[in-house]
DNA sequence: CAGAGTACATAACAAACGTTGGGTATGTAA
DNA sequence: TTACATACCCAACGTTTGTTATGTACTCTG
């Protein structure tokens, strides 16, 4: 009953991690069961094994991303309240050349996770889980002073628009928004919303 | 010399309305040879006679893609300056069913702009001309005193990205932004840009 | 009226894809 | 030891893709 040699789970990381190599490389277009066994050096076959089929390899992938980008290098929040939402807006921007393939991927995913009912699905809830950490610092600035009252479900949706609106721009024309420009944008919104 | 039968352009008119049919019904994904020739009726051999090839009719889509979202039903400007900034914005936001259907083929763009690089600087070129028209209007606002002194082409910047981002996530959550809603936001976010 | 070039249809093509099933080795359970 | 489930490789299949060559009907030109 039990696994017969390997360890299951390590090996089902093994594969997780050549997702993620794939990924970095040639972007959801290039997220193949041949290109996943080659960069493991292994067969379809035990992409298969681990993972049902291209579905759910997909799937996978999508969580890899967005756990990839809350494991990214990242600055601690110091403060709660506004500060905090601060560190999550400048945490999604792309300021670094990391930053700004895990970007490259991500906006690539809209594109995949529309095409697919399951996946869709999925990228609503994400979104959803987003809006709830903006919310949690945006009451809380609420409550400080920071921010004037207001809907803080509202407040949240417009400052992630803002954010994710700003990463599209900057993907398309890198030169035109260096990291130090981004977060002048970033704090002058944040001024904005104080107002 | 003269072509034979038919009217050139008026055939290449043809084709092209049978890709934005083919666009709108299954995205760019879907978008192929064959589904193109399908939708018109005709073979491939047709599309490849007046297209030189696959890159062409995607660089083609883009091309119709941002002619259409020009003609679509708009918003007349009612006045210069800020209420024209508004105007803009919510003819981006996908207000109607038919707005939504459009901008998700928009960003489903993205992924392959992102993939070509000829289609990347024509995207780039692209943003850069929305933020364009924006700016004009912000000037005047500005002029107008509707909207404080600061470099127009940030303030551009800002509220592009606020728009497109708005526009992912009623994408990915079409029932919890309904069209008040969504201009609500919009109202909401222009003044504070006005504070 | 002959010839040439255009406007297509048809079909063959290789490449790449996801999926599937057979085969083998190796471990655990009886 | 026997039996079975796991882990995995290998190979083939059918499909879909873009590309391209061939063939045919037509209409202008000369």
């Amino acid at each position: 009953m039990p696994p017969a040699r390997a360890d299951h789970d390590a090996r089902r990381e093994d594969v997780s991690a050549a997702v993620w190599q794939v990924l970095a490389e040639h972007g959801f277009p290039g997220l193949t069961l041949r290109a996943v066994a080659a960069a493991l050096g292994a067969s379809t076959g035990l992409v298969t094994h681990y993972f049902g089929g291209k579905r759910e390899l997909v799937a996978h992938a999508l969580d890899i991303l967005e756990i990839r980008t809350a494991q990214r290098t990242r600055l601690a929040a110091p403060a709660p309240g506004l500060p905090a939402l601060r560190t999550h807006i400048l945490n999604i921007l792309p300021l670094t050349p990391d930053g700004l393939a895990m970007n490259r991927i991500w906006v690539s995913s809209w594109d995949v996770a529309l095409a697919d009912p399951d996946l869709f699905t999925a990228q609503t809830q994400r979104y959803e889980r987003i809006r709830a950490a903006f919310r949690a610092a945006i009451v809380v600035a609420q409550k400080q002073g920071e921010l004037p009252a207001g809907d803080p479900d509202e407040v949240a949706a417009t400052a992630l628009a803002f954010t994710h609106g700003l990463v599209v721009q900057v993907l398309f024309d890198p030169d035109r928004f260096p990291a130090e420009q981004q977060t002048r944008l970033a704090d002058d919104f944040l001024a904005k919303l104080g107002a």
